[in-house]
DNA sequence: AATCTATATAGACAATTGACTATATAGATG
DNA sequence: CATCTATATAGTCAATTGTCTATATAGATT
């Protein structure tokens, strides 16, 4: 993992839209029309959100008629709070040290 | 906590300078002139960083002559791992369904 | 006091982002 | 087949962000 990989996750992850759209997945399958209703916004941006949360593998989908219904993937995000876990944690040993620039985090 | 004060946090540590620097001060205290010395970047862009972490409460620091000695807040940063974590977590007693817009992440 | 070192602030700028409207596509249904 | 529902794409735009240069401030040293 380097940083710029964990940033680019991060960075997905930390939308207050996407935040909820991944909470409301946690509570098992939606489709696009569901979570829409839950939000304000239109829905091309929903749409975007959902493109964004897909690329990152934070969901996956499968189709059900003209529908698709979005499941929460929880390694990917798991892995994002671990991370984090991991840089918070004061080690003795801190591997950083002996690391290139950029190359950290175990 | 709610989705916006979390994205806020997020959005702080979803950068890789800033994951470089918390990392680092994972390993122990360390004034910004040992910080600078790290990266490619020009030195008010590390003050830059430092007054975000510093406003997020991700870091605090001493003054110690005319350098300043930072220290990372495990506690703020673990805390972002956590609700990323309780975000995961599938639950079936899952407690977003019952809260409104916005107020969830338990 | 003059100067050097460490850090902060001000202001500018290009890149990214989250939103929109308008339009297109895919599948279901009358 | 015509139309409705569900979702995606294209293009635009304002706001935010990470960087820079230039300058200011604070403390140490000669």
């Amino acid at each position: 993992m380097t940083y710029e990989k964990l940033s680019n996750l991060l960075k997905v992850i930390a939308d207050p839209s996407r935040l909820e759209i991944l909470d409301l997945l946690s509570c098992g399958e939606l489709c696009a029309c569901d979570l829409l209703e839950h939000f304000d916004f239109s829905q091309p941006t929903l749409s975007h959100h959902m493109k964004v949360l897909k690329d990152t593998g934070l969901i996956v989908y499968r189709k059900d008629g003209n529908k698709k219904m979005y499941q929460l993937n929880n390694e990917v995000l798991k892995e994002a709070g671990t991370y984090i876990g991991l840089i918070a944690r004061d080690n003795e040993a801190c591997v950083c040290k002996s690391m290139g620039k950029g190359e950290c985090v175990s």
